[in-house]
DNA sequence: AAATTTCTGATTTACGTACATCAAAATTGG
DNA sequence: CCAATTTTGATGTACGTAAATCAGAAATTT
């Protein structure tokens, strides 16, 4: 049987009081008894029941989930994941709340997160844009010891407690492995698009990308990168361009969202040329285009995956609890036309 | 706040007692009683607090794992992974126990199966060998209310209630999409490379393998599957004389385990040959193997995410409950010299 | 209509922890 | 050494549910 606060008391000697008051750092504790109990806490392994102590406290989490604005799928599904957690709150004793802030918008990022402040709330999830402003924002909240976990994309340098969301520069490389060994020696141009390189993780798949192609398949040659921002119709007609005035493009690198636009073009221009396209995201208009030979690989990061990990992690940590840190990596997702989920 | 049975009393007009009866399906009370309760529950949406309940009830979920014996790598992180769990049983309220069976044995686990009626059993996991009666055994536990989940290897057609494992069909066509598509156009033979035909995801794996070459890469020849046993001796001995007794070969796949041996092989008898190499599984051998190049993509299924995945689905069957689908679904990893964790 | 049998209500205890209150004991200061 | 202060003990209530008991009400049978 696990041990309980009973057990403590007994066997340190001290009342049931005593022991709570140690356990929950209450005042009224001479130092000689504090380290007793703790003693006896350690000897007899003693870990707390979190689900009673929750029970006894009636705990709830008031959660807050800073995200941008956005337009593209990936977007949409970010949102309708935090729905899915909103849903199950009340299993999971969290009140999660999502505030929405201008996308790429350093100012207002740090205003949202600077609001916090005061209110109750028990952790924060945000979509990190990249500035000095908002890693000094995201470390007043750490100081005023509030768990903040960077969503999608990461605030490296802040004091954030954990990063839900893939390796972005390994993300890149991937692709560059993949779309080199696609080729399979041939000689030729790819094309690179991207949303925009404001965004921390689209520079950082950018940075992977490039130094793998340079390092690897020095015969593929890096065309300049056509900002999208991650817009349908921009990106289509930046493909469709790109891909009437050249002959010599034989690949294509998305790395931002837009692929909706970038894959009509494909369909328009591109038919016949056996172009080998990766691009990340995986969206109803991605899965089809797997499906149909239009795109040879998806790059994914599960949205549902990273909100769940990132609930888990804020009521950790809010519990001074530690987590399984394999349970919590974000996995990069190939996506093939043969193991589409 | 989040309604209670009190309300449920309060709404449906009856007593707590009353309540409680319908809510734990106990004897003495009326249909129409039960029927007006029921309705209170779905109006005021009730939900039962599931750690006050098992808190209540003084609950722990005493679970079987049921393992092949089996000395590659593999089973060894399956084991480790166990364990793992083990250590977390106190918090997680779980009683773990391991009960080893020879591999692919199906008399010793319908055996292992059936020795668990009447005994103190929430649920159990079992890596499935695929047979007639082991199929008969675990519909036998089923019809006994006990939760089963397959794991790793699946039993098709039985009534176990979850599969805590990947789709070896569609990893197989992924090992062949990558195979193919790496190798660039390029003509000749492959070798694969078996545990066993006995086991179905090895069965399964070598289907998906050898569809997709026909359909998509016919410029590809599959030689005949070389059957090692999971066993690095036997692996080695078998590429050796099969890399050395032809130059046509340009690809390999082993699907199995037993990888130590292959690539010890590939060292000696395939350096330089610009050989392409899809393998299963992420051991330290493999990872060193993807890192120097010996091997060009590694499939990966994370025994961590199974075992814990097998325990969650199993908990919440135990109590009745659902679980989220997308949580539960166990991703085919692709691992390549870049995205490895 | 009485005697059963079947339902239902009221109440209590328990699970493991948190938190509050008040009294008693130990320690400290003067 | 006594008073003031700090520390500790004893006890009760609460969280939301489970489970048990027993009395009383309603339905069913005779």
């Amino acid at each position: 049987m696990r041990p309980t606060v009973y057990d403590i008391a007994a066997a340190a000697g001290v009342s049931l009081a005593t022991v709570d008051r140690v356990l929950n750092q209450r005042p009224g504790v001479r130092i000689v008894t504090r380290e007793k109990v703790e003693a006896a806490i350690r000897d007899i392994g003693y870990v707390r029941d979190v689900a009673a102590a929750n029970l006894a406290k009636g705990r709830v989490y008031p959660l807050v989930f800073i995200l941008p604005t956005g337009d593209n799928s990936f977007m949409h599904g970010l949102y309708a994941e935090v729905r899915q957690a909103m849903t199950r709150s009340s299993l999971e004793r969290t009140e999660i709340r999502i505030v929405q802030v201008p996308a790429f918008d350093p100012p207002a990022l740090v205003a949202a997160l600077d609001a916090l402040h005061g209110q109750d709330v028990a952790g924060v999830a945000l979509v990190a844009t990249d500035a000095p402003e908002v890693r000094a924002a995201v470390d007043r909240l750490v100081d005023a010891r509030i768990p903040v976990v960077t969503l999608v994309s990461d605030l490296t340098g802040s004091a954030r407690h954990h990063y839900a969301g893939v390796d972005n520069i390994a993300a890149g490389r991937t692709a560059a492995r993949l779309l080199g060994r696609f080729l399979g020696g041939r000689k030729g141009d790819i094309t690179v698009l991207a949303g925009s390189m404001l965004v921390r993780d689209h520079r950082e798949r950018l940075e992977g990308f490039a130094a793998l192609m340079a390092a690897e398949f020095p015969q593929l040659r890096l065309l300049p990168v056509l900002e999208g921002r991650d817009d349908p119709e921009i990106t289509s007609g930046l493909v469709s361009e790109a891909l009437a005035g050249s002959n010599d493009i034989i690949g294509v690198y998305s790395l931002g969202a837009g692929n909706r636009g970038l894959i009509r073009a494909l369909k328009a221009t591109g038919q016949g040329r056996g172009l080998t396209v990766v691009v990340h995201e995986l969206t109803e208009h991605t899965r089809a285009a797997l499906q149909d030979g239009t795109i040879d690989a998806v790059l994914n990061q599960d949205a549902g995956h990273e909100v769940r990990s990132a609930v888990r992690v804020l009521k950790a940590t809010a519990d001074g609890q530690g987590f399984i840190a394999g349970q919590e990596r974000i996995r990069l997702d190939i996506f093939v036309k043969d193991n589409l989920p």
